[in-house]
Parts: C-alpha cells; sequence; structure tokens
DNA sequence: TTGAAAGCGCTAACAC
DNA sequence: GTGTTAGCGCTTTCAA
C-alpha cells in the first residue's frame, strides 16, 4: 500500500503538502495540486486512518451499544444508524452487552483506547451500570430509543407520551370503554410516559385506566404471555389491550387466541414500534410506529456535531409517533 | 489518559521495559516488573490502541458485511459473531451494504486503510460484486452462511444437502407425497444444495420433485407469497410444502391462510433457520435449524487463525443442521 | 535484563 | 506556497 512518501516522491514534493492537497485546507499552487492529485490517482493512494487517527486523536469511527443485537427493535435501529454513519464518511463499532455490565465496561474502554468519535447507546433499564461509565468518559453520549430520566444527557427519542395517547385514541375512536395495558419495566422512562399518554388520552373521555387493569412485563415475548395471563387470571373485562412495544403485543395476540378470544372481534390489540414483525403477524398489528430512521439520523447528527464541540442548540431532540391501522383492532363488538 | 511514558516514569523504566512487560513476551526482572505493574494499575494505563496498531499493524478489530443489517437471519448471525470477536479480545466493526456495490467497496477499502485482522461476509448472491473486491484485498476474509461457488474461499456453513434431506424426511415420515418447494436465488450454491437435498430425500422414497412444484424466490416474506400464488394457480398438487428459510415459509404460511388452507390440517409447512420469528408464528414453525452460535463462533476462530498466519487443516468447515419439529406440519390427511 | 533510538504514516507548527 | 521538523504512542532492533 502506497503512502504519503510515495506521492510525494513520484509528484517531487514534500509529503506535506501532498498533506495539504488532500486535508484541501491549506491553499496550495493549482500546477502543484494537479501533479499532487495524479500521483495519488495513479499510485491509488488512500491515507491511513490508524495514522491519522494517532496524530489528530480521532478514528472516524463511531460507537453503537445495544443490550441485544437480534432484538427487532434494536437491529432495525442499528441498520439506521450504521446508514446514518455511514453517509457522513464514518464506521461502525458495534457492541452487544448481553446485560453483562463487565461488557458494557470493556466495550466503554476500548472505544476510548481507540479515539473514537462519539458513542450511540440504547439502554434497558434506568437503572443500568452504564449511567457511571457515560458519566465517567469524555467521548460525547448519545442516548437512543430509551433515555433515561436525567435531562443532561443528549438524548434522541420518540414522544413517548404523545405515542400513548395516539394509542389510546384510535381504540377509543373505535368506541372501546373497557381496557387493559400491558407495559414493561416500570422504572424505564419511556414506559412510564407512554403509560402517561394512554391514561391522558382514556381521561379525555372520562375513563380511568384502573392500575388492575395493567400488567408489567420487559418489552419480551413472554411479557404479552404472562400479561394476558395476569389479566385474564385477574378477571379484568376489557375489549381493548394495548402492549407498549410489538413483541410482547405478538406474545398476548397468541395467547389471547389460545385462551379462545378473537382479534379483534372480541379484543382488539395494538402494539408500538412497528418493527417487520408487526405486518407479518395475522392478523396484522395496528401499531404506533417509532420513527427509527430519523431517530438514527438525528442521532449519528447530534453525535457528530458533538465530536466536533459544536455547539448545539438543543441536545434533547423528540420524534413524533405516527399511527399504523392494520388488522388487529376493530370497532367495539355490542 | 496515561501514556507509557507517564507509567516508566513512574516506574523508573525506560518505556521498552514498559512494553515488555505489558507484551510479556521477553523475560523481565520480577522487581521491576512489579514496579511496573503497580505504576500501571495507579495511572490507570491502558495501550493506546491506535499507536499499537500503527506500529504492529493490526488494529485488533475485525469486519463484518452484510446485505442487510435488520434482517432476522443476519442479526443473528451478527449478534453471535460480536459475541465470539469480543471474547477474543477483538471489537467489530459492523458494514449494512444495501446491496450497494459503492457501499462494499467503501467497506473493503475503509477497513484496509484501518489495518483490520479479517472480514466476515455474508453474501446474497454467487454473482456479487464482492468477489472481485475479495480476491483483490489481502486480509483474510471468511464467508459465512452464503458461500460462493468456490472453493477456495475460507468458509463456515451449514450443510444445506442434509439440510434440504432433514426437512424431506420429516415431511416423508409424515405420511406426505405431493411436495412443493419455494426457494432462494437458484444461482445461489447453497439453494441448490438444499434442493438436492430434498430431492435426495424424496427420491429415496421414489418420488420425483416436479420442477412445477417448484418456485424460485428470494428468501424473502414476499417469495413465500408468490410462491404459494403460483403453486396454486399453476394447479399444482401438494400437502407438504417446504420453503427454504423461515421468512418466506411465514409468507407462505399467511397466504395458505387467506386461500382457505389449513396448516398443517391441508398442507404442512416447513422452513429453514430456525430464528425467532419461527417460533413466534402460529402455527409455531416446524423448521430446520441453522446452528448459528456455532457457525459464528467457527467464523471467528478461522478468520483469527487466518490472520495468524497459522497454517490451517481445513479452510471450509461444515456444521450440521438440526429438525426443530413444532406445529406447522403434521400427518398427511387422507 | 535493560535503555536508546528508529520509525510506523500522518499533521501542524515553524521557517523560508 | 512549500519544505523541514517534531511528535502522536507504541514496538522493536541494537548495544550495553
Amino acid at each position: 500500500m502506497a503512502s504519503m512518501k510515495d506521492v510525494a516522491r513520484m509528484a517531487d514534493v514534500s509529503i506535506s503538502t501532498v498533506s495539504r492537497v488532500i486535508s484541501n485546507t491549506i491553499p496550495v499552487d493549482p500546477g502543484t495540486r494537479r501533479r499532487v492529485e495524479r500521483a495519488i490517482k495513479s499510485t491509488g493512494y488512500k491515507p491511513n486512518l490508524m495514522a491519522r487517527g494517532l496524530r489528530i486523536k480521532s478514528a472516524n469511527l463511531v460507537g453503537m451499544l445495544v443490550p441485544e443485537i437480534r432484538t427487532t427493535s434494536f437491529s432495525t435501529l442499528i441498520e439506521f444508524v450504521e446508514e446514518s454513519v455511514e453517509a457522513l464518511g464514518y464506521n461502525l463499532l458495534l457492541g452487544g452487552t448481553g446485560g453483562d455490565p463487565d461488557r458494557e465496561e470493556r466495550f466503554f474502554e476500548n472505544l476510548t483506547r481507540r479515539h473514537i468519535d462519539g458513542i450511540i447507546v440504547s439502554l434497558v433499564s434506568d437503572r443500568s451500570h452504564l449511567m457511571r461509565l457515560i458519566d465517567r468518559t469524555d467521548v460525547p453520549v448519545v442516548i437512543v430509543d430509551r433515555p433515561f430520566d436525567r435531562k443532561d444527557l443528549p438524548t434522541v427519542v420518540m414522544d413517548n407520551f404523545r405515542a400513548g395517547q395516539m394509542a389510546g385514541e384510535h381504540l377509543l375512536s373505535l368506541g372501546h370503554e373497557k381496557f387493559a395495558c400491558v407495559t414493561g419495566d416500570r422504572d424505564i422512562t419511556i414506559v412510564r410516559a407512554r403509560l402517561d399518554g394512554f391514561r391522558d388520552a382514556l381521561g379525555k373521555s372520562g375513563i380511568a385506566l384502573d392500575e388492575n387493569a395493567i400488567t408489567e412485563g420487559h418489552f419480551q415475548y413472554e411479557s404479552g404471555v404472562k400479561g394476558v395471563d395476569t389479566l385474564l387470571d385477574r378477571g379484568v373485562k376489557f375489549t381493548a389491550l394495548w402492549a407498549q412495544n410489538d413483541i410482547s403485543a405478538i406474545g398476548a395476540l397468541n395467547r389471547l387466541r389460545e385462551r379462545g378470544y378473537r382479534v379483534p372481534g372480541d379484543i382488539s390489540l395494538m402494539g408500538l414500534d412497528n418493527v417487520d414483525d408487526s405486518w407479518m403477524a395475522r392478523p396484522a398489528l395496528t401499531t404506533i410506529a417509532q420513527p427509527y430512521k430519523e431517530i438514527a439520523a438525528a442521532a449519528a447528527e447530534l453525535l457528530l456535531k458533538l465530536s466536533r464541540k459544536e455547539d448545539i442548540e438543543e441536545t434533547r431532540i423528540v420524534l413524533q409517533p405516527s399511527l399504523v391501522i392494520r388488522e388487529s383492532t376493530g370497532p367495539v363488538s355490542s
């Protein structure tokens, strides 16, 4: 592989001149520039990113950390983040933690040693061990999808309160009056926000959501299954069920039918996320769509602004959800 | 961040000595070693990976390239690959191509400029533009999941012929005699291998699979949908359908039911992959499981051996599939 | 067993 | 506008 030296020799200039035409920041004589450019082309020279990185202390690399890579909501986010950073000329270093604090720690440490330009993080719980790592490190971090309670951390999220409202409003518009809800862990900020929004919408129609009609889960398939069992066993009467994410909604869907309920005939069901699983389900799931692509793009942009120390108007970006009506919700049966 | 110099000063040795205790390759006086180790601990020193990388021309980094990140089979593979390389002390640089040759090219180029230690690649088609990139680069590449026809490239795959056989055998054991198949692109090696295996199993029972009973797809949901339509519109009679991957099987499942067939009552259906979608489907999908975790682990290991230029017995690793019986297959109805 | 010194490939003063 | 030089933080001869 050709180095700057080779190019310099070939164009009969010093290596600093080569560096200058590449960085294109300091004026270079047009004639010399042409010579250098030809030399670059003919040698196929590409700057060595490690050498440059060592010098300028930036690796042209952004990191992303998620609890699980193959969970659809995360893999969707990863896909769009990769797309966004690659479009901005960066590469993506991906890490999964499996919830293991040691792996989280190793990831942060390794990335720091690599002069990473920034890290995008998605979290499971507000209690996360990650908090300390984030506070301790001096590379920019932006939280996506599942932010902490803390307002001071750069964040890109969907408007979860609004999402809850939309779920409520849709169900209400179908004539439902008896509701139930399967939530995520209630110590997660967004879970509470979603629930508050849902209640807010119901409240405007004079309907209160009893604590009894809520079951707490973990955004997993099993959460939906168990949620339905719990609700039914408690004897809660409902014609509309909102599971706070699609995967748990699918669990609920399957369990509901196993227990003899038709969806949406007897019970209308909706989810949140709009991951691929939601349209593949039968009945196809009515859901609230997360603007994944926009979240990813905004996160990448925010992160890189942060790493360039540009001054930022707002480090907390909130994006709007949208309603996707499919087959799992319908008018209340009389 | 502390550098070697800081440690050296503190331990009152030269930086080469520090380097030696870290690399642990050249004998160091036990006393000095202890002093250095204490200095390392107290400064919290961690080697700078860019500097070391520049020097030894290795970044402690492995790359992975897939066509789409959020397709479940890929994200599953990514998760396990990340796990494997991280356990071996490496970080993972992930790239999606979206089928864009320019992105493939940029990815390879960037990684080379980073002194990547190796690249794991999963392909869509044997015709891929990637072929040339792989041949041109001098960093080790191992192909997983969807190998080329070419025998000379390091590869880790499931035994696809055997997988096809297992699908056939299972269906046969249920008494089926009329078969159909939804394949992936037939210019992909593994697609042909799967089909050959399937035919082989049927052949042993004296059953031939007519070309008419085969529809070619692209491993996508829509492939299953269209496959069923094609088969039905052609008037093909079958009681057992094998879709060569789970996602297309789910498409087939949904379409079959839309057109009034019960699964497995009228038609037994099976897939291949055993991704999470397969057990979430209703009826839960009988499928052939890819040993994803083992594939990922073997690929990581092979790749790193290659990069260390160890001599390798066999650069083509074949892993065995397994049958997972769930609800979508049943005895043929009389 | 240890230290001095060169150099990986680049950028950024600084001098001309 | 261009060249010389120092140095980013590390590994690795080469001498001692």
